[in-house]
DNA sequence: CGATCGCGGATTTTT
DNA sequence: TCCGCGATCG
């Protein structure tokens, strides 16, 4: 029967499945799954649920599944559906967004919403605050809209309303008065940005009691995946369903459910966005969960592991883990020095070439860096010796230009309220509204406290013609739609709105034209997808219509789908080609080969970083992230210059290289310390005069070199830039470094100060009078000081 | 209304 | 260095 679900898990995976969600007293039993990288999570959580259900101990429909990305939320469903006869689509497995868009969607009333209401993404959140800023005529020098956008976010997510903020000081409580009205802007025009759908839920459930109850009764069952990963409010949110918040008197009328938490602390990479780690110390506290721990790694061979391992040791503060392979030493782990980041990208492209060579595909290997600023000069070397990569972060689908101008379309016929799609639009393609009819719109919508769109239909004279023929021809729309299918009316809103025609005059307007094309095919796959159609009902399990769950149009849930799920960033897949993306990225995937560059202080760990609290330690976790990303090989470099912000600096390697095991590494060139500037090899020493990279090149047209990069992309493709005729083995390095004696001192080098006292140099810029040195002062800290000023004198 | 210029900002990212 | 945005000009 189930055994066969459990038949290829290792003991302590099975362990982890099949512990009891019930104590000996009867009540609800959590669990606390710790598990490292390349231990086998998402087979666990899966599983899990399978052997739930097939045991008879829940129901489909009493399953709660969330995760952070739909990419991990549909990875779950599919291998679900290969387990058990069952269809996954109806039950609640998505991400936290997903499911409180869900909740609030089939309890908009009581949540206080339009049964329209769209939800703003960062950008639209952006320009909504940048309306609000305007509007209330606010200096946005001295509140800056960003600024405002990040306060709002990070207060949400500690689940704070304005009124609710202790403000220390006049410009926070100006930036707490701006949150509000920026709230009651959203209210007004049923509108909701991303932290709101979790506060928002949050609240209805915290407010709501037989809503609270009837998801409490209904959920015996919540899985929560990457639980490191999880802030303040989304904690508030578990504890609210699962019946554990203590804040409320007689939780229990409903009873508390179980909690299946799955998540490693040792990557732990996104507290800059509000994750917690904590929440896992708090969890074992207030929940008592069941622990296990799952060490058997599966991915990387011995020395890469040992390497992690050894690497993370340096962390105080953790759960405590280690991590074990049954696949022999394997090879040692590789590290390169080069003397510039030119030299480090012509290395990358001699290994690269080397293991495809030897057999291993490109899409197998990875090339990772800390930061995105520094794939510029990896492409270009790329692009140089004609090798195919491909670029993970760029802009989403549902990101680009055209695709959000359809959408604000789309989103106007469903809710005209939305002012954020209202001045998106109203004067694009352009139809003869200019700034003056905008602002009378503004000023009369102000004057009767309503949206755009109404007060656009309520204003004569000129403006009010132009404006009139916006909100008819949006009217037209929504009518002669009325009756089609999602896909006929996103055709149909392409066509009228103008958009179509405006990109097909534009001179390079053939990508957009093709980019809206796709949109319509991506209505088609949607309803495919969703099951909407002809049976709408063939989705819905047995007892999923409870009470409160309504249907939304196609055309609502389209639109959901398009805030919540912006499409793939990684354009062109199945193309074999090398793979490179910042170390965030990269988490959750695998490759044969990876190659960790830039290691170097300042960059990785990230010079900002060492001023956070916590933030060496969280460093620390993106390179123990990196590193297991590895299965057979792995390479580290680090290269003693570097061009950043367009002037040239001088780094030391970085300090993890140093947290490494000696025993499982191979230096590539003589492993230097503070003899910086000693390691010549043949990818380009100091006298080497190479000529620029503009002499001598070609350009090529992107048509050419289609090959090799994303049509689909946004991104500054090589292409445009530079091309290039010949072979790498002529690669041009241009040596950016000064020649070195240009500087009185030398890196690493002990100096004293009169008013700092003593220190060690730690890096140098700049050239002639221009020139400074960052220096670690023992009492003082790490600063940077003009040479030409600054007293400084070497010791000993 | 569109093009062009000049300024500031430049970890990391999902929803 | 270099990209994106906003203001300003023609």
């Amino acid at each position: 029967m189930y055994s066969d679900l459990l038949a290829n898990l290792n003991p302590e995976q099975r362990e982890a499945v099949t512990l009891p969600p019930v104590n000996q007293h009867g009540q609800a039993q959590s669990a606390l799954i710790l598990a490292g990288a390349g231990s086998g999570k998402t087979r666990v959580l899966t599983t899990r649920i399978a052997w739930l259900i097939q045991t008879g101990q829940v129901s489909p429909i009493g399953v709660l599944a969330v995760t952070f990305t739909n990419k991990a939320a549909k990875e779950m469903m599919l291998r679900l559906s290969a387990m058990l006869p069952i269809n996954t689509r109806g039950m609640w497995i998505g991400t936290f967004h997903g499911l409180c868009n869900r909740l609030l969607r089939a309890h908009h009333k009581e949540a206080g919403l339009p049964s329209t209401f769209q939800i703003l993404d960062t950008q639209d959140q952006l320009s909504a605050i940048k309306r609000l800023l305007k509007g209330l005529k606010v200096d946005d020098e001295k509140y800056p809209p960003k600024q405002l956008q990040y306060f709002i976010a990070h207060a949400k997510e500690r689940g704070q309303r304005a009124r609710e903020l202790s403000v220390g000081d006049d410009f926070q409580a100006k930036m707490a008065q701006l949150y509000e009205a920026y709230d009651e802007q959203c209210q007004r025009e049923g509108v909701v940005d991303f932290a709101e759908l979790l506060l928002r839920s949050y609240e209805l459930l915290k407010h709501n009691e037989a809503i609270r109850t009837h998801y409490q009764e209904r959920f015996r069952h919540i899985l929560i995946d990457e639980f490191q990963d999880t802030n303040a409010l989304q904690y508030a949110w578990l504890k609210l369903l699962s019946g554990h918040d203590a804040s409320r008197i007689n939780v229990s009328s409903a009873g508390s459910s179980a909690v299946f938490a799955v998540g490693d602390d040792d990557q732990s990479i996104y507290a800059f966005r509000g994750a917690d780690v904590e929440n896992m110390r708090l969890y074992e506290q207030q929940y008592h969960p069941m622990m296990v721990k799952l060490e058997q790694n599966y991915r990387s061979h011995g020395h890469i592991l040992d390497t992690a391992n050894y690497l993370i040791s340096n962390n105080t503060d953790r759960l405590g883990k280690n991590l074990r392979t049954d696949a022999g030493h394997g090879e040692p782990v590789r590290i390169f020095d080069a003397p510039s980041d030119h030299a480090e990208a012509a290395w990358l492209v001699d290994e690269i070439k080397a293991l495809v060579n030897s057999g291993i595909k490109r899409t197998e290997i990875a090339l990772l860096y800390r930061s995105n600023a520094q794939s510029r000069i990896i492409e270009h070397a790329l692009f140089s010796a004609a090798i195919p990569y491909r670029v993970y972060g760029g802009l989403r689908f549902f990101e680009r230009a055209e695709i959000k101008h359809a959408l604000a379309y789309l989103r106007l016929l469903e809710n005209p309220n939305d002012d954020t799609s209202f001045s998106r639009v109203v004067n694009f393609p352009t139809r003869g509204i200019g700034a003056r009819s905008i602002e009378a719109v503004q000023d009369a919508a102000r004057a009767q406290n309503s949206s755009l769109y109404l007060a656009a239909s309520t204003l004569d004279g000129k403006a009010g013609a132009s404006l009139g023929g916006f909100v008819r021809l949006v009217d037209h729309m929504r009518e002669a739609t009325r009756h089609n299918t999602l896909p006929e009316t996103v055709e149909f809103v392409i066509q009228n709105s103008g958009l179509i025609q405006h990109y097909l005059s534009e001179r390079e307007g053939q990508d957009r034209v093709e980019n809206l094309q796709e949109l319509i095919n991506a209505a088609t796959a949607f309803i495919a997808e969703e099951g909407y159609g002809q049976d709408a009902t063939a989705a819905t399990l047995p007892g999923e219509n409870a009470p409160g769950i309504v249907e939304v149009s196609p055309l609502a849930a389209f639109l959901s789908h398009a805030s919540l799920e912006a499409g793939d960033n990684q354009a062109q897949a199945g193309q074999d080609a090398v793979q490179l993306m910042t170390v965030h990225s990269a988490k959750g995937l695998e490759f044969t080969s990876v190659f960790i560059t830039g290691l170097e202080e300042g960059l990785f760990p990230h010079e900002n970083s060492v001023n956070e609290q916590n933030g060496l330690e969280e460093e620390r976790r993106l390179m123990y992230v990196a590193i297991t990303r590895a299965k057979e090989r792995l390479y580290l470099s680090h290269t003693q210059s570097r061009m950043l912000h367009g002037q040239v600096r001088y780094n030391m390697p970085s300090r993890f290289l140093e947290e490494l095991p000696s025993d499982s590494l191979k230096w590539l060139t003589p492993k230097v310390k503070d003899a910086r500037w000693g390691g010549g090899n043949s990818y380009g020493n100091a006298g080497r005069s190479g000529s620029t990279w503009q002499d001598g090149y070609t350009r090529q047209r992107d048509s050419e070199t289609n090959d090799f990069f994303d049509s689909g992309s946004d991104r500054q493709r090589p292409a445009k830039q530079l091309g290039r005729v010949g072979s790498a083995s002529t690669t041009v390095t241009r040596m950016a470094a000064p020649p070195r004696g240009n500087y009185p001192f030398t890196i690493g080098q002990n100096v004293f100060h009169t008013k700092f006292g003593e220190g060690r140099v730690t890096g140098l810029e700049g050239n002639d009078a221009d020139a400074r040195a960052q220096v670690n002062f023992k009492r003082h800290g790490v600063k940077w000081l003009q040479l030409s000023i600054a007293k400084l004198a070497a010791i000993n």
